[in-house]
RNA sequence: CUGGGUGUAGCACAGUUGGUAGCGCGCGACGUUUGGGACGUCGAGGUCGCAGGUUCAAGUCCUGUCACCCAGACCA
């Protein structure tokens, strides 16, 4: 991408309304744009981040066997209704609108029961199941207090994965295969050894939930782990009971704050019933499907790598998720048209700063975008016949012979 | 929802006892610059969140309303 050819523009400022790190940065870099509390764009660079997310996530579900989907956001209230999670009782985050016709709809917060009510359609037996149906979808949560830039959003962008199983333990085995795929994405996006699978509070059907807490000043979770990290509870279930439970003791752990970023939760019944959502076993007998959910908040996931790894003096994404690998600075005449040959044979994976500004202005905007690495391309490098890299996580230089420099895509 | 705060140019802000809006950054033109956010000259850009009201006159005073930020509460 030339940045030349972008609408997009560094601000030297954050709005006043962007306090938190993750959307100060992320707007005066160009990745977003907000359109009111909790309601973000995503601008070209953006995007791309979000994509990179995805793409890691989907491949790791695609590796056990998931089946990608994109579902409706306008829901009809009927599936809901029979959960009785239409009710603003129940639900306090509903939107809702009304159709032409007279009809009340609601713009999904989640995807439950709108996904066993389409599976009626397609599971009728045994032979059916088990079936691992996910998609990346825009969720809606009228929330009172949106915040935090990205990372608590009435619109946001979430992954949520739904299991359908003829047993528990069927269930249960492919709960684990879920965890690994887990640990795997979370590896891949940068941030595998700061996020814990945590016990968090259950629901009906089993006793804890399992939040994935990526360590982070401004999370807004509170938990404790201990000195392995093998243990890690969600405060709402850090008691006695829980820690006799475990046979742990209290002052071996230590408090901190951390953000949710996954979670994944054995539903068993709880939607399968009221839906009727059933299959034929093997006796002709009809049975109840077993199901589990497994969500990730990808635009949060975004946020928080943001505002992680961040310094003074802008973003730092790990390389899976950079927009770019490249930031491509060409100085002087010959170093420009040397930077515009390099540009052209790798254009998908650069972000070329070909802008007439001078070098300090693309210096300081490398290091806001949080670009990988910066390569310069000058009069001067080219004497040696190398470029310039400076690693934006370390700050470290080096000099490559031009035609090595493509193994840094 | 409770408490506190803020709405003036794309961004950040100033605007005195009411008198018809200003600085910096950014933007355009020209010139000088050219490896760490350069400099000079000229210039464009505003129904002062919105709606009422008071007044000869409202960014400024009054009433209402909306939005936004922070803390709390809330949060599969």
């Amino acid at each position: 991408m030339r940045l030349k050819n972008t609408f997009i523009k560094t601000l030297r400022e954050a709005p006043k309304d962007e306090l938190a790190k993750n959307g100060a940065l992320l707007t005066r870099a160009g990745y977003i744009h907000k359109e009111m509390a909790g309601v973000y764009d995503y601008l070209p660079l953006g995007l791309r981040v979000i994509e990179n997310i995805k793409n890691i996530i989907r491949e790791e579900l695609n590796a056990i066997g998931c089946e990608e989907v994109l579902m409706s956001t306008l829901q009809n209230p009927e599936p809901w209704e029979k959960t009785g999670r239409f009710s603003d009782q129940e639900v306090d985050i509903w939107f809702k609108t009304k159709l032409a016709s007279g009809g009340e709809l609601g713009l999904a917060p989640t995807h439950e029961e709108p996904m066993v009510n389409m599976l009626k359609t397609y599971i009728s037996s045994y032979k059916d199941l088990p079936l691992y149906v996910y998609q990346f979808q825009t969720k809606f949560r009228n929330e009172l207090r949106a915040k935090s830039g990205v990372m608590r959003g009435r619109e946001f962008l979430m992954k949520d994965l739904y299991s359908f199983h003829v047993s528990e333990a069927d269930l249960d085995n492919f709960y684990e295969k879920v965890e690994d795929a887990y640990a795997r994405i979370f590896d891949r996006l940068g941030i595998g050894d700061c996020t814990y699978k945590t016990f968090a509070s259950g629901g009906i059907f089993s006793k804890y939930s399992h939040e994935y807490q990526t360590l982070l000043d401004v999370g807004e979770d509170t938990i404790y782990y201990n000195k392995d990290h093998s243990l890690v509870f969600n405060k709402e279930v850090f008691n006695d009971e829980v820690l006799a439970e475990f046979g742990a003791k209290r002052e071996d752990f230590e408090e901190t704050n951390a953000a949710e970023t996954g979670n994944i939760f054995k539903l068993m019944f709880k939607y399968s019933e009221p839906l009727g959502l059933k299959f034929s076993d093997e006796e002709n007998h009809m049975q109840t499907v077993y199901m589990g959910c497994y969500g990730m908040g990808v635009s949060r996931l975004m946020g928080v790598i943001a505002e992680k790894f961040a310094d003074n003096k802008g973003l730092i994404w790990p390389k899976s998720v950079a927009p770019f690998q490249i930031y491509l600075v060409g100085i002087g005449e010959e170093g420009t048209k040397r930077a515009e040959e390099f540009y052209n044979e790798h254009a998908d994976k650069i972000l070329f700063d070909d802008r007439d500004v001078r070098p300090g202005e693309k210096f300081a905007d490398s290091e806001l975008m949080g670009i990988p690495y910066r390569v310069v391309i000058s009069d001067k490098t080219l004497a040696d016949g190398v470029a310039e890299v400076v690693e934006r996580a370390s700050g470290e230089t080096s000099k490559i012979s031009l035609d090595k420099l493509s193994d840094l895509l």
